[in-house]
RNA sequence: GGGAGCAUAGCUCAGCUGGGAGAGCACCUGCCUUACAAGCAGGGGGUCACAGGUUCGAGCCCUGUUGUUCCCACCA
């Protein structure tokens, strides 16, 4: 940095330069030494489809100050990148594009299909990691990996064909949630449920023999053409003489049976329950109790089959207004009633889900739930914040089996081979030249791939070369954290963390760092379709990465949702011009610098602020340090701010200005410098992790012989530095000063009038040795301390150390001054009250700790002293 | 139907194991003071949703109420 160094900061003339730097210098990739602690994470990774949106800039920064901060402790860190094939929400995307080439997938079949989507992947895979850079995202691009990349699709087969021998994945006709629009299977946790206000037809089933109807109640009157049974519960006995007669489906009048089964709710709806196993699951439950036959009424898209005839070709919804309207013709609708239910929907398409009984591959889920229960409970596995453990243990303990199989094209197809001519099913890593069974060579692979998320459940060990003996899976795993929105608890977590059990037998980390969504500056969820996403890039833009990161975190509290405002960003930014302008002075004002870590020589030189702002600036360290180890990366920040802000610039730099810019002292002068130096390198240090660009930028500029800041180490607490006593006899210092700028302002003497001043007070030494402070920063003339003042004319300032007296006899309404006075007075007077109130009361004194009581009677000597001076001042007028 | 979060200054939010309430923005007053107007100094503004309880002491712990958001769940 020269001495002409800009004047204002502007990110954008060293964050892309910073970033490749880093790279060319290879710091991100782990640093191996003997004996050194590992840390490892594992970034969520992203879709390859996705654009870089707000939650993952968050996800990110936040999993990049974790790492920066282990980094410069000491740790061998590890953060490992990498993309999600995502299998359904990439299909869809491809699918729609070739829609507008006019083409689809079954024109152009399956080994067309995925030479276009591995292109797509090759054109687009590289966008979002691109992205993160700009973040500036330390984690090891050598090491990045991709869900379908040849080692992690090794590590999907062996754990498939694994469960698989093991019993615990079974293929079976099941009622499985059904997407029309992706055409495939969807598992429990990718159905969203939404309120919907829908009806609720009441149906004539008129007897068979014609001897009266039943009355059924229905929400979805087109899956009656898939009815095969009515139900009722065995105790009520207004239907109990009518079980085992049938009763005669309508339009289609095709027979059916009156079964019982107390699965039906008597007080619910009319309490007889239209049974369609192939559409419902309870009714699938049902229908397997009473072995009732499964009629399957709709082809993938959603539209009705030639079981649904008369309405074969019509899409569900048309065939309900058409069945419906007819229905109405024959006067089988008794009533209709608005009802509220809850729809199911796809969380990719938001197309409603249809119950379909389909073959699919499932994993049992029980026995793998076990242990996953236990590593939460005996805390194996934190949630920070902890509430979340609830969340998984109660999804966990209800937990269904999963459904693994997808009717997609772009994933892992799965490893199983089926005979065409005995049927049997082998599950092996190659394709199987024959039949074990029948010997045939007539084998087909099956045509399924593998839900997504099989696959990323496998990516906190897949990425470190599992299966295989690999020296990173040794030195790496179990990782560390996993940082993550709370709303893929249910798809990631909770799968890596069973997979994990399962298969390594060791759990895939020890902390799961929740953090909520981002919304918009109203509360509301970003999203393409209201226009209301804000686009990281472009704030990184205006903005810089730093000040980005820094509004994510600043502030902000671990599973919480938090609003995106631009004015906080703003600000972060102005913080970042405020390090910025905080360094243009110190360099401006600095002979030589040298980055130097003990200022023991400059003990003996040092002036009262020296000790204050050293003791404050060691509290500091110790904030941060144990806030970051806490998660608590918000507060790590405030803490971080506000001393920066406050202490160090408004105070601090503005105190030394008299030392650096006089000669008068050039021990004192020395001294000043070398603790503005020390400090700021310690607080670039401490901001790093937050701000890694500016404070790169700057370190790598006054400290040109210094490797990069982000392989410094992270400053420690220091015991030498804490001056508790000169900290607090400081404080009296400030109080004054800010009581005088108060009084001043109050009484309207404008800062360019110096006047005298004359401090009253018992602590004369401590106040005699910053007099100069009093005329730098509080518009002293010239200043005079002693016990005691008679002067008068004055306006007085009243603080529990002092009185200060400023004699300026035009300004001073004596009437006035007494009411200002009295009123603190009063405010004084209350406070002994309430404080020897509580010192009076014998269990106070008796149960609270020493330290408070001390505290207190602290606090009511200090009022006694500033009611005597008050007093004393009210005395003068 | 179960569970969880939130309710603190006009707005957006912090508040560590209980010890007399904080920030940013906005607002008011005065300053272009040679690091910074993306700034400096000063100021106003709060029954910490409500009602009980535990405690010497509650924004924080417990119970209930209200409002609000979210998650889970097979009531057709």
């Amino acid at each position: 940095m020269n001495k002409n160094i800009d004047k204002v900061y502007n990110p954008k003339n060293f964050e892309n330069k910073i970033y490749k730097k880093w790279i060319e210098d290879n710091l991100f990739s782990p640093n191996i030494g003997e004996g050194k602690e590992t840390y490892t994470i594992v970034m969520p990774p992203p879709n390859i489809t996705g654009q870089l949106h707000m939650g993952h800039a968050l996800d990110n920064t936040l999993q990049d100050i974790l790492i920066r901060f282990k980094r410069m402790t000491g740790f061998s860190t590890l953060w490992i990148p990498g993309t999600d094939h995502a299998s359904i929400a990439t299909e869809a995307k491809i699918v729609e594009d070739m829609k507008k080439d006019g083409i689809t997938k079954d024109s152009i079949g399956r080994d067309a299909f995925l030479e276009r989507a591995w292109r797509w992947k090759e054109k687009f895979g590289n966008k979002i990691t691109s992205q993160l850079k700009k973040l500036g995202a330390s984690c090891d691009w050598k090491r990045e990996k991709f869900t379908l990349d040849e080692g992690c699709s090794q590590a999907v087969n062996k754990v498939f064909i694994d469960l698989f021998n093991k019993g615990l994945i079974y293929r079976g006709e099941k009622i499985i949630n059904w997407c029309t629009t992706c055409k495939t299977s969807i598992s429990d946790a990718e159905v969203e449920h939404t309120e919907n206000n829908g009806q609720f037809w009441h149906i004539k089933y008129i007897f068979s023999d014609k001897s009266g109807f039943l009355e059924v109640a229905t929400t979805r009157p087109e899956t009656l053409l898939g009815d095969t049974a009515i139900a009722v519960h065995p105790d009520d006995k207004r239907y109990s003489h009518l079980i085992g007669k049938t009763v005669l489906i309508p339009i289609i009048n095709k027979q059916i049976p009156i079964i019982s089964d107390t699965y039906v709710e008597m007080d619910f709806g009319t309490g007889c329950v239209k049974i369609t196993p192939a559409h419902d699951i309870n009714d699938f439950e049902v229908g397997l109790r009473h072995n009732l036959p499964i009629i399957n009424i709709m082809n993938d898209d959603g539209s009705i089959n030639e079981n649904g005839a008369p309405y074969t070709g019509l899409d569900r919804y048309e065939c309900r207004k058409e069945l419906l309207k007819h229905l109405k013709e024959k006067n089988l609708i008794l009533k209709t009633k608005d009802h509220k239910n809850n729809i199911g929907s796809c969380y990719r398409c938001d197309t409603i889900i249809e119950p379909r009984v389909s073959k699919q591959w499932f994993l049992k889920m029980k026995s793998l739930a076990k242990p996953a229960i236990k590593s939460i409970e005996n805390k194996d596995i934190k949630f920070v914040p902890e509430r979340f453990s609830k969340t998984y243990l109660h999804w966990m303990e209800n937990i269904r089996d999963w459904c693994i199989s997808r009717q997609l094209w772009w994933g892992h197809r799965i490893p199983a081979y089926h005979c065409l001519d005995c049927k049997e099913i082998l599950v092996s890593q190659n394709n199987p030249l024959f039949c074990i069974s029948c010997k045939s060579t007539n084998i087909q692979q099956d045509k399924d791939t593998l839900d997504t998320w099989f696959s990323s459940g496998l990516w906190p060990f897949s990425t470190l070369g599992w299966p295989e003996t690999s020296k990173d899976f040794k030195t790496f795993f179990p990782t560390n954290t996993l940082v993550t929105g709370y709303d893929i608890i249910f798809f990631w977590v909770a799968r890596m963390i069973f997979l994990s059990l399962n298969q390594t037998k060791i759990i895939p980390f020890n902390t799961v760092f929740i953090h909520g969504m981002v919304r918009d500056n109203q509360g509301r969820k970003m999203s393409k379709s209201l226009g209301n996403g804000i686009d990281p890039l472009d704030i990184i833009d205006e903005y810089g990465a730093d000040a980005l990161r820094f509004t994510l975190t600043n502030g902000t509290s671990s599973g919480n949702d938090m609003r995106f405002v631009e004015e906080k960003v703003k600000s972060s930014r102005n913080f970042a011009n405020k390090l910025w302008n905080a360094t243009r002075f110190i360099i401006m004002n600095i002979d030589t610098i040298e980055n130097k870590n003990d200022l023991s020589d400059d003990i003996p030189n040092f002036a009262p602020e020296d000790f204050w702002i050293l003791s404050k600036y060691n509290s500091l360290v110790q904030q941060v340090t144990e806030n970051l180890e806490n998660f608590e990366l918000g507060v790590a920040s405030s803490n971080l701010y506000d001393f920066i802000w406050d202490i160090f610039c408004d105070w601090y730099i503005e105190i030394s200005k008299s030392r650096i810019q006089s000669s008068d002292n050039p021990k004192s002068k020395k001294t000043a410098q070398n603790i503005l130096i020390f400090i700021l390198s310690g607080i670039l240090k401490l901001l790093h992790p937050f701000m890694p660009f500016i404070t790169e930028e700057i370190w790598s500029s006054i400290f040109a012989d210094e490797k990069s800041i982000m392989i410094q180490n992270f400053p420690n607490t220091d015991s030498s530095l804490a001056f508790e006593k000169e900290e607090k006899e400081f404080e009296y210092i400030i109080d004054t000063i800010r009581g005088i700028r108060n009084i001043r302002s109050e009484m309207d003497i404008k800062s360019s009038k110096k006047t005298n001043i004359y401090i009253s007070t018992i602590h004369q030494e401590i106040f005699e040795k910053s007099i100069n402070l009093f005329k730098l920063l509080a518009g002293g003339e010239s200043i005079e301390i002693s016990e005691k003042f008679n002067i008068l004319d004055c306006v007085s300032v009243v603080t529990n150390s002092s009185i200060v007296l400023i004699p300026i006899k035009q300004l001073v309404d004596k009437e006035k001054e007494k009411i200002r006075l009295e009123k603190e007075l009063d405010i004084c007077l209350k406070d002994i009250k309430f404080l020897s109130n509580k010192l009076d009361n014998p269990t106070f004194l008796d149960k609270a700790p020493e330290k408070i009581v001390n505290l207190e009677k602290d606090k009511l000597e200090k009022n006694q002293k500033l009611l005597e001076n008050i007093k004393e001042s009210l005395k003068k007028l």
